[in-house]
DNA sequence: TTGTATGCGTTATCAA
DNA sequence: TTGATAACGCATACAA
């Protein structure tokens, strides 16, 4: 092997490796010149301290793993963009890990992300219809860990969600005045938190209006392109909802494909509205209504959120929920004549 | 400091290191009982080899770095989840870094991983225009590279890409039969290697059917939405062409905007084609003909191919350029009457 | 300000 | 089949 090391360059230079791993460290004390005169010299022959030395010796990687449930959602995109940003700035490097849903891959990420090679976790779940108690069974030796959107209610760990509660209200309310009241709800799984949350909304708006509540237009949908078609085709034929609301983005595109198929005009026979943080919108036939929610921004805080806790050695008493506000933007798909 | 090492189970159990380790290597004989020994309390412990002990001693990161222009971006989310997959399955995990296309950041993203973090590079490069030898100056030392669809043409490492070059012939004679002579080219960079070859196939379809070449048709793009659509308005108002060819997809979109801004007719007035991996093409208003490249199969590709280059020890003739095919499908952005 | 010596947690070599 | 030991490359406590 003729790869460098701080040996060779400490004998390079007539030092002691001592004095070369200070010249690299910013706190330690070394003369000014010979500091100068060990980087340049390290320039010059290409060195720079091994990673993994450097960490096994100081216990840390600077490393920080992000789980998501997928990667070809704008959403996710986005939020993983912003992390990285921070992640950066501060010196840290962001390894991706994508469940495609699977909740058992969760479980073996996280298991194995426990053996030094990440200082926290970043993640938006996929098993909340599994048993998630797996992220206790650490003790006090769990790495840190924040969720972003998706989350597990009955882990305690700081989060950083949107009002998504209000969001549903909203769009529900605005469906209702646009003159709907069969709405559908459109939901990938009935069980997880962020289902849960976004359904209530759509409830109380319901009951707000007294727009009666039909149970059969909860309509529950899959991961599978296929199979949504055919439920969701479906759901139009048989359920003649004249609004609906889908709690993530492919669905709504889902719906717009079914209508076309159907020869269902939107806005005039069907209003859609959904959650969705595709900057095209106002681009698809008909533009698309959507409750934006700022996902660059919800992968800065989780980012922050972490950095906090990592950072930190005595103050716990920091906000653990941050929640961030997400927009309703009208545009044609629910829009009257 | 609390935590289970190797030492500890060691003890635990009544063993030496070393064959609690054999316990965790494949190859190393051992008593098949002792394994499930040592396999079942170190579950109970919860004790997993440290990542970074293990590379300091074996010399390698079971880690690639992804590297790319951006995020927000179907073509690269859909890479990335090509690759992604194709790293789990042969045990590796990947660093991401997104170099927002600046040219610097590139750069130092390099010269950091070749400190053992890293055992290859994946990356879709970022400077064309600038000096990219940077590559070259790290001797045997260069970390296994593969690059795909942004490319240096200079620098000899294997690559993937799509046949550009025939796509945008064929997307330019697309247009010619669709009744369309003046034809603009839509570029970020006229000199990213991805842009000429894109270009060439314009300029020759051109030629072909005796379609005359105004330079002025070759639009030079930025990287912010905001000077774009600027600069496609006053194209479209200047030069009035019947027809635009995109070489990426935001440029699309840009157009799509432009357009709706001054109540020029897609297909009517004007015909659009483009570079995209967008899923929902056929719900863009209107539907958007794209030259599609298989995003997620060119992440695997580049990923089997530094696979097989981080696997050979002697087989260096491996192909050294992979070509994938990209389809142009046809909608109502480019369809007369 | 610099050098010496030790250990971080693991794996490989060698001996038992 | 198992154990003792050295080494991977670096950073720190301590000595000089």
């Amino acid at each position: 092997m003729d790869s460098i090391n701080i040996k060779k360059l400490a004998e390079a230079l007539n030092l002691s490796t001592s004095t070369i791993s200070r010249a690299f460290r910013d706190n330690s004390d070394i003369n000014a010149a010979t500091k100068a005169l060990i980087l340049a010299k390290a320039k010059e022959l290409n060195y720079q301290p091994n990673h993994y030395a450097s960490n096994l010796r100081e216990q840390k990687s600077k490393t920080i793993a992000v789980i998501v449930p997928e990667l070809a959602n704008n959403y996710f995109s986005q939020a993983i963009h912003g992390i990285e940003r921070v992640a950066r700035e501060n010196g840290y490097h962001i390894l991706i890990y994508v469940t495609d849903d699977d909740y058992q891959k969760e479980v073996t990420f996280i298991r194995h992300l426990h053996n030094g090679r990440a200082d926290g976790i970043i993640m938006s779940v996929s098993g909340e219809a599994n048993d998630h108690n797996y992220l206790n069974k650490f003790g006090a030796k769990r790495l840190p860990l924040v969720f972003f959107d998706r989350i597990y209610e009955d882990i305690d760990t700081p989060r950083v969600i949107t009002n998504d509660y209000n969001s549903s209200f909203l769009a529900t309310e605005h469906l209702i005045e646009q003159g709907c009241n069969r709405i559908a709800y459109l939901v990938v799984n009935k069980s997880l938190s962020i289902g849960k949350t976004r359904m209530q909304g759509y409830l109380d708006a319901l009951a707000k209006h007294h727009v009666p509540f039909d149970e059969n237009l909860i309509v529950d949908c899959s991961n599978s392109y296929e199979e949504n078609s055919v439920i969701i085709k479906e759901a139009l034929t048989k359920l003649k909802p004249d609004g609906v609301f889908t709690s993530v983005e492919r669905l709504a595109f889902a719906t717009y494909y079914a209508c076309y198929d159907l020869n269902i005009n939107i806005p005039k026979d069907l209003k859609v509205i959904s959650f969705s943080s595709l900057e095209i919108a106002p681009l698809l036939n008909p533009s698309l209504t959507t409750i934006t929610q700022p996902a660059t921004e919800i992968g800065e805080e989780a980012a922050k959120l972490l950095f906090t806790i990592l950072g930190d050695h005595a103050d716990k008493n920091l906000s653990n929920e941050v929640v961030l506000t997400s927009k309703m933007i009208k545009r044609n798909s629910t829009m009257n004549g």
